[in-house]
DNA sequence: AGTAGGACCTGGTGGC
DNA sequence: TGCCACCAGGTCCTAC
């Protein structure tokens, strides 16, 4: 489950190993895993071009390329993008292989193919399908706790709802709108609207703050991501609410046990004692 | 416009 | 042991 520390965690590591090379050549196996881009265009948009950056908004890769071409990445649940040695076999369910100008590889991997990557000129970024529908990323600067409070501003929905919208806020998928709410020590289920000023300058420092360590931690490996040199993250380690159901709360003084209830379709961890309404 | 729910996809798991 | 229903979850699309 990449979310917003897992991509900058491989944005990190990718842009480490690709700025500055160049690709050589591209294999693509399966065509369905591209967006508004045909076969052809991505083999011609992406061959002989040097990486010039990689960015990432929300938990979109933003791979620059020379030409004002760019390479868009969105890693569904299940999406790997790692660079490995010349002689690197592609593992299963690998969609496309790329070779660098230094020999590496670069694998785009999925299993469940709820991924996608889409090549567009530069000045497209707005309107790509990738991009069009991606609110404000959760640690711009632009977030501020203002901010937040105008996006939730007039909502019903439940805030753990709103966490997942990529629309208002962009970066947090399941496992963090739970941590982030239980470190803002926020009920999922209260409504937006039902937050008052103090706590949504909570929930903001809640945000960066998890966020933050996360990155630090190089993301949480459940069981698919790894970082952009193919190793889990540290972050799962360091949960506090995300499967541990049953089991008691870490904070000091709470001796209660961690409930899984379900929002939206999706399973959300709390601590009863520390989260309110 | 905001909200809710189904669909997509595959591997792992638990039950019988 | 084998089979199968079920679950996980990011995001798009459709319907209200």
């Amino acid at each position: 489950m990449p979310e917003l520390p897992e991509v900058e965690t491989i944005r990190r590591d990718l842009s480490a190993v690709l700025v500055g090379r160049r690709i050589e050549g591209v294999t693509l196996r399966r065509s369905d895993i591209l967006r508004r881009t045909t076969p052809e265009e991505a083999a011609e948009r992406l061959t002989g071009r040097e990486v010039t950056g990689a960015r990432r908004r929300g938990k979109n890769l933003i791979i620059d390329l020379s030409g004002d071409r760019v390479l868009l990445v969105n890693l569904g649940m299940t999406g790997q993008l790692y660079v490995r040695a010349a002689d690197a076999e592609a593992a299963e369910h690998t969609h496309l292989t790329a070779v660098l100008s230094d020999g590496r590889r670069l694998f785009y991997r999925d299993v469940r193919r709820f991924g996608h990557l889409e090549l567009c000129a530069g000045d497209e970024l707005a309107e790509s399908f990738t991009l069009r529908n991606v609110g404000v990323d959760a640690m711009s600067e632009e977030l501020t706790p203002r901010r937040l409070a105008e996006l939730l501003d007039g909502r019903t929905a439940p805030i753990k709802n709103a966490l997942l919208n990529q629309s208002l806020v962009a970066g947090l998928g399941n496992i963090y709108a739970s941590e982030v709410l239980y470190r803002a020590r926020i009920d999922p289920r209260a409504g937006c609207d039902e937050l008052g000023w103090a706590r949504i300058e909570v929930l903001h420092g809640a945000m960066r703050a998890v966020l933050g360590e996360a990155i630090a931690a190089e993301g949480t490996t459940i069981s698919d991501y790894v970082t952009g040199s193919g190793v889990p993250g540290g972050f799962q380690r360091r949960l506090r609410v995300y499967g541990r159901e049953g089991e008691v709360c870490r904070a000091a003084d709470c001796e209660q046990v961690i409930e899984r209830i379900v929002q939206c379709g999706r399973c959300t961890f709390l601590c009863p004692g520390c989260q309110t309404r």
